[in-house]
Order: structure tokens, then C-alpha cells, then sequence
DNA sequence: ACAAATCGTTCCGGAAACCGGAATGGTGGG
DNA sequence: CCCACCATTCCGGTTTCCGGAACGATTTGT
């Protein structure tokens, strides 16, 4: 149940864009992104066509925003634009957020060696979710953009993370999953679907051979973690055209040493153990 | 008068950082920017003590983020981190920031000043991303728009900015960098990158001779901020026939009054990094 | 192997924040 | 002077938030 759900019956600018979120605080982030992808200030009505939100309604989350120092308003008072603290929060997003830097840069090596796309997915709910991506420098090819999900049971990456998991864990999983089918080759039937993970958790790696997007072939190993279990893959991803199933196999090894260095970026962020004194804070 | 003895033992740091704010959603940026101000993945616990907020309020937030993609989990579900939805807000922020108009400003200034093109960059994952750009007059320059991505080995901008990180953190993105040759004299070997990033602390500047581009010269200094550690970086950038490294040197001190002015607008409005006392109820 | 200590997660009733149609205030144009 | 347009305030019905207490799941200690 959106919050809003049925209206529209109003003279709404088509180009609207949607401000969902479940929660007033989800909202309250799609309107930054908006206002992000605005390149100048912009005014209350403005934003209002734009969004097709009533305008008490977003006066009132601007104004949240301002005295806040999120945003800030123009001289007259009619046009606002990013606040110093907005700022500031961005910059130091990106400043420290040289993990996800560092696992690009692996990715983007696997690349250059193997010659196709590949990305990191990791389990979220029970979706896969896709945390990053780098594209292959050949003119063919699917393209699935990172933050994108996709059902578990149809991916290679998401047989990967079911492999790993406890009986009880995966059970509780797929009970509610739906096991909808994407193509003539995904696996819908609980069983099948279990006779395929054990195989997975046999290899080490799993495959997806057209079972979510037709032509399209992926090989997924997981990123060790020293803790046991792990929310982090990599995967290479291709057209059948290109890369079939058994010259995927060649490419293991190479995914292999991606997985390896991933695992160790991991390991280097792991020293927050424990009561540890305010060392880090500075 | 109940219980004198009451819970004063409370194990509550005296120096837990204050989530202020009269609305949730502000708490929650607040939150977002203790989150901010970590170069690690965190956890329930720790942030916990680090706020002093109740466990299941934080446990809250934080799943409202998650689902939201804003943050991610790792590893075994214990730890989060900032995500892909996070990242983009952010590098969309800086991108059309509306305090651009005075830092361009600054920006052309510079550029009467020294007669060559000069850029503001930004470090987001592990590449340099060029925020802000005025043309030389010159006919003959390089053409590098606005939200293009170097690498930052070789970018006299990234090797600043890799310069006033912390041992571990710039370990973190050196250890599995490629450090792919652009040039001949592009710095593949991480010994030499270290020394010259000895060099570029020692110095306050960085130079990038040909490292990245052939006949292309650059020399960039940080844009500093109260807080230590900054995002911003002001360079210059010219064909080699024109500007030398030695008469590139002669430009220091005006690129440093740039980045002084740069580093005011910042400050403008600004009492503090980070979540602060909020002064400003009226 | 078992107990004790943590840590993450769920419950739920009371409190606070949010929502947006309608009405009000302000400003510029005709 | 009036009208059109936009920003702002009101307010009661609804949603969301809050956090102490209790519960499982692991980890640590013995």
C-alpha cells in the first residue's frame, strides 16, 4: 500500500516525476535526488511540477531541510539551492568511501582479463542486489546497471548465496519465494532447485545459463569471508553468443583470484572488533 | 524523590557524539553523517556506542536505509556500509552544487591570473572526478569537460588527494589498484608511488608531468578544510610547450590564494563538521 | 560440553510527526 | 484597484516513530 496510491486524476504534467518511499524519511531522499539532479536553484512551484506533490506538503519538507542547513535559500527567499551541511555530507561520503573504490579497481583488472562484464552482487532480502558493475569493451551486450535486483533463484549469484546458507536459513527463504519463471529454463520446482545448489555447494561456483534473460549466460563464485559466510560475489556475465558454458569454466580460475583480493579488501575493513576505544572518531 | 542511587554508573561516553534534531528525518541525517565520518563498515554495537541511541531505535534506522539501498550490509549481515544509492545521491550533489557559482568564479579568476586551464576535482571511489573547469584563452589546450573520471596514480590531483589520507586507507586502494601505464612516465610501481606521495605531503602540492596524458602538465594543491581532511582540490593544467614544471612552480602561490578562497566559501555558513549543537532553532 | 555474556531482532502501546485540502497573506501585472 | 499567482499557515485525521522489555542466535569463557 503506497502512500499514495490512487489520484492522478488531476491536470498532472505526464513527465512527473515519482517521489516514492514507504516512509516519510524514503520520501523525504527521492526529493534530494531530484533536487540533485537539478543544476541550479529552483523554486517551490517549480519543484512542485516537477514532482506532482502538493505544494503544502513540500513546503513543509523544504523548510525541514533549510532549518537544517540541508538546504539554503537565495536572497529573495523564493529560490532554493544545497546547503553547506548537504555538502559537506556528500564529500565525505565519497572521501571515505574508499572500500567500494578499492573493489572497483578489481573489478575493473577482471575485466581487462577475462574480456566480458562483471560485477559484485551481493544478498539483500531475498533479492540479489547489484553493488557495482564494470562493462565490457565489446559493442554487444546486456546491460543491467548497478542497484538493479533480481530474484535469487534465477541467478547465478543468488544459487551461490543459497548454497552457503544453513538448511533452516534457505528453507525459510524459499518457502515465501515464489520461484516465478523468467524463461523456459529457470527452475521453478522447489526440488530441482535444491538437486542444483547442492551441485553449487559441490563446484564452488554456480551457473546461470539462461534461466533469468534469454542469451544470456553467468558464472558466479562467492568472496570468501573469514567469518564463515559471506554476502559478496562476483560474477562474469555475457552473451551465449560470445561466451558459452564451457569457456565459461576457463574463466574460474581467473575469477578465483578476483574472488581472493576482494576477500582480503574485506579482511583489511574487518579491524572494528570488539569495544574499541575512540580511535577512529579524530 | 525515588531512588537516590539511581543508574548513574550508566556506561554512556562523555564524548558520545549528539544525534540532534527535532524531526526523525533529521535525526537520521544526523546519523547518516556519524556514518559519514567512518572510512569503515560499522556495527549495530559500535554505532550504538558511538550515539548513545538505543539499540532497536538504531536497528530501525538503519534497516529504513538498507531497504532503501542507501546503505548495505556486508559480509555476514553484522556490518554495514554506504550504498550505491548513497554514492550517486552524493556524486550528483557535488555535480550541481549551487555554491558553484562562486567557486567558479574563484575558478576564472584563477585563470586571469595564471593564463592557463584550471579545473576543481573531487575524489569519489578511486578515481578523481572533475567537478568545475574554465577554459584557457590559449587556442592550443586539452579538453577535459566537466564530470569526467581520471585515474588517480596518475593525476596530480589524486596523488593529493591519496597524499593526506591515512596509512591503512590509502592502502586499502593502492593494494589492489592496477596502476595502469597512460604514458611513459606513468608511475606503475607502488615503491616509486609511495615515495612520490612522501614527496607530495612534504611539498603541500602535486605535480603530474606527462603521467597521464603526453605534453599535458599539471600542478594541483588541496583545498583545505577546518576539519582536516578535505574533498577538494583546485589545479592547474596546460600543454607542456607552454608551461614547464619550473614556471608551473612560479604559479604555486596563486593556486594556493585560490585555494584559500575556495576553502572560505566553504566555511561560509559553516560553524562545524559533522553533526553539531543545533544553534540555529529561531 | 555447558553456562554466561553479547549482540541482533521483534513486540507493542503511547507519543510525536506527517499529511494535504482549504483558507490566508503577499506581490507583481494589468 | 483588482486579479492572478505563488508562498505560507491552519488543523484534525492518519501514519510513523519511539524505545523498554523480552526473545533468539552466536560467541566467549571455563
Amino acid at each position: 500500500m503506497p502512500y499514495h496510491a490512487a489520484m492522478q486524476a488531476v491536470p498532472t504534467p505526464a513527465h512527473a516525476l515519482e517521489i516514492n518511499g514507504d516512509t516519510p524519511t524514503l520520501r523525504l531522499f527521492a526529493l534530494l535526488e531530484v533536487i540533485a539532479s537539478k543544476d541550479q536553484y529552483f523554486s517551490l512551484q517549480g519543484l512542485a511540477d516537477a514532482t506532482a506533490l502538493p505544494k503544502p506538503t513540500l513546503h513543509r519538507m523544504l523548510q525541514q531541510l533549510e532549518s537544517a542547513s540541508l538546504l539554503e535559500r537565495s536572497g529573495d527567499g523564493r529560490l532554493y539551492g544545497t546547503g553547506v551541511r548537504l555538502r559537506r555530507l556528500a564529500e565525505n561520503l565519497l572521501l571515505n568511501d574508499t572500500a567500494h573504490g578499492a573493489r572497483h579497481a578489481v573489478l575493473r583488472q577482471l575485466v581487462n582479463e577475462v574480456g566480458e562484464s562483471c560485477n559484485l552482487t551481493a544478498l539483500s532480502g531475498s533479492e540479489v542486489i547489484y553493488l557495482d558493475r564494470v562493462e565490457t569493451p565489446a559493442p554487444l551486450r546486456f546491460y543491467l546497471h548497478p542497484g538493479s535486483r533480481v530474484p535469487m533463484h534465477c541467478s547465478a549469484s543468488g544459487k551461490v548465496f543459497l548454497a552457503q546458507m544453513g538448511p533452516a536459513q534457505r528453507q525459510r527463504l524459499l518457502a515465501h519465494a515464489a520461484l516465478e519463471a523468467y524463461t523456459p529454463k529457470t527452475l521453478t520446482d522447489t526440488a530441482a532447485l535444491e538437486a542444483e545448489i547442492r551441485a553449487v555447494k559441490r563446484q564452488g561456483f554456480a551457473l546461470d545459463n539462461e534461466e533469468f534473460l534469454p542469451g544470456l549466460l553467468c558464472v558466479a563464485v562467492l568472496v570468501p569471508a573469514r567469518s564463515g559466510r559471506s554476502n559478496l560475489c562476483v560474477a562474469v556475465q555475457a552473451p551465449l553468443m560470445r561466451l558459452t558454458a564451457d569457456k565459461a569454466l576457463a574463466l574460474l580460475p581467473a575469477l578465483q583470484r578476483a574472488a581472493q583480493a576482494l576477500s582480503a579488501i574485506e579482511a583489511d575493513t574487518q579491524p572494528e572488533t570488539g569495544p574499541q576505544r575512540g580511535a577512529d572518531a579524530a
